[in-house]
RNA sequence: GGAGGGGUACCCAAGCGGUCAACGGGAGCAGACUGUAAAUCUGCCGGCUCUGCCUUCGAAGGUUCGAAUCCUUCCCCCUCCA
């Protein structure tokens, strides 16, 4: 029975240290402390954080007490994880306000009943400069220098900064303060998880078994779902622009996101892909996949209108999803399609304005247009578009 | 504290007195092709009142007809030694 428990625990998990640990303690049929901490950096959910969220949910499901951990204390400090240069801190507004905005939205996945929010600053804030000088104590410059990209800073010559040092220790350390049994996190965590197996050992707790989830890629494919890369699906976003985006996405990716983020077993799964190399139009197999994830955020009954909403949008010729009403004032002389393009956001400048137009890639009403000096009248309505994803209706007062 | 190397557009990276709005690559954008996919091909990729004008090469001064390129001061980063 608890083998069960373990099997399912296992799935999709990247790394399990140590394997042995955690089966046994899952053995013991004892209620475990989950421990996940995020950096209340980024404001919005994305799809990327989800993998690891629906891992906690599996725990809490069987029964293990599970901790939000929301790192607005180390939030003032920037993970460096992965990062190739030094991040700005954030301040404490902002870390408040975007710890907030977190906690609203775990909760579309996460049970609020059974789930523990905790903020690191409640520890951390009562720690004075001589327990951190003795946290820091605890660890070496060459252990933080294993790190690989704190390595890879350090041998291409970018600068480190020493406060980037204590991001590790202060996360081992919420493991200590938390008594954590297991903590999950991205595989980039690995370091800092283990940080904290060693700092509880070190303080005469038993370690915590560390459990890495695989980074999901972005929309583009090759670089981890982020914020700040602009290649992420926010789990917040509309249903027909989440829908949208997920279409966007390459073939070879949509397997790696049903891998990750299907609910589906794993056989059905694979049998999807014998469809497709049998000569299924791999475009109806990521249909599914994007209604199912709509769906998650949304409901079924949205999942499914997204799909007919993006079936009946290619057939009409591609009207992107989010048409914004733009009213402009268009003045006593009119006002030149550059202007216009620039004053609705569709182009970030006059110079690319002329560029698109130049190049074809301004349609109005449907109708392509060629003259970049053409001037709109007081009166004019109609969609005005950029490209295949901008566009917006227009309306001259 | 001492010695040396370096800061160029979103990122990497050439240029080292005029032909530089600045080679090349990546990212991005537009077009073609398609399944609003990938790959590929083409073009663009500082701003503007756009056949011209204006502002950029860490910052501020200076030399010069003319500077990203030379000089001075300052700021920042890296390496080695202590």
């Amino acid at each position: 029975m608890h083998d069960e428990a373990f099997e399912l625990i296992r799935r999709g998990v990247a790394e399990i240290l140590l394997e042995s640990d955690l089966k046994s303690r899952l053995a013991t049929g004892q209620k475990l402390r989950i421990k996940a901490g995020f950096d209340p950096t980024a404001p919005d959910l994305h799809l990327g954080h989800t993998v690891l969220i629906n891992k906690m949910r599996q725990f809490q499901d069987l029964g293990h007490e599970v901790i939000f951990l929301i790192g607005d204390f180390t939030g003032l400090i920037g993970d460096p994880s992965g990062k190739s240069a030094t991040r700005p801190p954030l301040t404490e507004d902002e870390v408040e306000a975007n710890a907030r905005t977190y906690k609203e939205q775990v909760f579309k996945i996460l049970d609020p009943d059974r789930t523990r929010v905790v903020f690191n600053s409640e520890w951390m804030k009562k720690m004075d400069a001589v327990g951190l000088i003795r946290l820091a104590s605890r660890h070496t410059v060459a252990r933080m220098l294993e790190r690989d990209d704190f390595h890879r800073r350090y041998t291409s010559g970018k600068s480190i900064a020493v406060h980037e040092f204590l991001y590790p220790l202060i996360q081992g350390y919420d493991s200590v303060a938390l008594e954590a049994g297991v903590e999950l996190g991205g595989t980039d965590q690995k370091f800092n998880l283990l940080v904290g197996r060693q700092l509880q050992e070190s303080f005469g707790q038993i370690p915590q078994v560390v459990l890495t989830m695989p980074l999901l890629e972005g929309l583009d494919g090759i670089q981890k779902m982020s914020k700040s890369l602009n290649n992420y699906v926010g789990i917040n976003e509309l249903p027909n622009e989440m829908f949208g985006k997920l279409m966007s996405i390459s073939d070879c990716l949509m397997w790696r996101y049903f891998d990750l983020l299907s609910l589906r077993p794993s056989s059905e799964i694979a049998l999807l892909q014998r469809q497709v190399a049998e000569g299924r139009n791999p475009r109806d197999v990521k249909m599914e996949l994007a209604s199912e994830i709509v769906a998650r955020f949304h409901g079924v009954a949205h999942g499914a209108r997204a799909q007919e909403e993006f079936l009946s949008r290619f057939s009409r010729g591609a009207l992107p999803a989010d048409i914004r009403e733009v009213e402009l004032d268009a003045g006593e002389f009119g006002i030149s399609v550059t202007q216009l393009l620039k004053s609705a956001a569709l182009s970030s400048s006059t110079s690319e304005a002329r560029r698109l137009i130049k190049q074809g890639g301004v349609r109005v009403e449907q109708e392509r247009l060629a003259d970049e000096n053409l001037v709109f009248r007081r009166g004019f309505e109609g969609i005005v578009q950029v490209g295949k994803h901008r566009a917006a209706r227009i309306r001259l007062k």
